[in-house]
DNA sequence: GCCTCTAGTTGACACGACTATCTAGTGGGC
DNA sequence: GCCCACTAGATAGTCGTGTCAACTAGAGGC
C-alpha cells in the first residue's frame, strides 16, 4: 500500500510488447550494437534494471522473426560479442507498431488523466 | 507482414498492468460499477474487446488487494450485479500508479520516437 | 590461484490476459 | 413448450514473456 515498490513492480508489467520496441529503436538509430551494450544504452534512456535473461532471450526472438540480424566478432579484449542490426522488416514493425503504441498510451493517459484531475474538485 | 493485427497482438500485451489501472480510473470516476458494465465503459474508452475472463479475475484481484469493495444486489429484470466502488486505498494506489505511467510513457515515447524520427531523411 | 568485469546462454518460475465453458435470469420468435 | 439471444458472473487451462538464478568463458589485476 503505497508502496513505492509497487510502482517498480508495474514496471516491469508495462514493459511487456514495449521492450522489443525499444530494443527496435536502438538498434535503429545506433545502427549496430550488441546486448551487453543494450542494456546500458537502455538504462540511460530510462529503462534500468534490465537483466540478461531478458534481453538475450528477446533478441534471440527477434531474430527468429526476421527483425534483426546477427553476426559474431571474436573478442578484442574481452569474450566474443553478438552484434546486432534491424532489417527493413523490422523496420517496418517499428514504424507501424510504434504509431500504435502512441495512440494506446495517449487513450490510457487521458482514461488515467480524467479520474485525477475530477479528484481535486 | 506489416500485418494489422499483429498490432491488435500487441496491444494485448500492452494491457498488462494498465488495465487494473484504467479499472480503477473508471470506477473512480462513476462512483460504482459493475463487471458488464466496466467492459462497455472501457470500450467506450477505447479498449475494446475485453472479455469478461479478464475483467471478473481482475474485480476479484483488486478487491483482495483491498483497492475495492463490492456489494451484491439481486437482479431487476435480469440476473443480479455485483457493485464495485474504489476504497481510500485505491485511490492513493491510482494517483501514485498513474503518475508512474505518465512518467513511463513519455520515456518510452521519447525513445520510439527518437528512432522514428530519424528514419525520413 | 582467485576475483572481477565483460558477454552470452539456459531453465525454472510467476504473473496476467486470453479462450472456452459453465451457471442463471429475462425476454422474443416460432 | 422450445430454442435463442442478451445480460451477468465465475472458473479452468493455455500461452507469452520478464525475472531469478546459475552457468560457461575470455581478459586483466592482485
Amino acid at each position: 500500500m503505497s508502496d513505492p515498490r509497487a510502482i517498480a513492480d508495474r514496471q516491469t508489467q508495462w514493459l511487456r510488447g514495449v521492450l522489443d520496441l525499444a530494443v527496435l529503436a536502438t538498434l535503429a538509430s545506433a545502427g549496430t550494437s550488441y546486448g551487453y551494450a543494450l542494456i546500458q544504452s537502455l538504462t540511460q534512456a530510462g529503462i534500468p534494471d534490465l537483466k540478461g535473461g531478458t534481453i538475450y532471450p528477446l533478441l534471440a526472438r527477434l531474430e527468429l522473426e526476421g527483425l534483426v540480424e546477427s553476426r559474431w566478432h571474436a573478442g578484442d579484449g574481452g569474450p566474443g560479442r553478438k552484434y546486432f542490426t534491424i532489417t527493413a522488416t523490422g523496420r517496418e514493425v517499428l514504424i507501424l507498431s510504434a504509431a500504435g503504441w502512441t495512440d494506446f498510451s495517449a487513450r490510457i493517459g487521458s482514461i488515467l488523466g480524467g479520474a485525477l484531475s475530477r479528484r481535486g474538485r
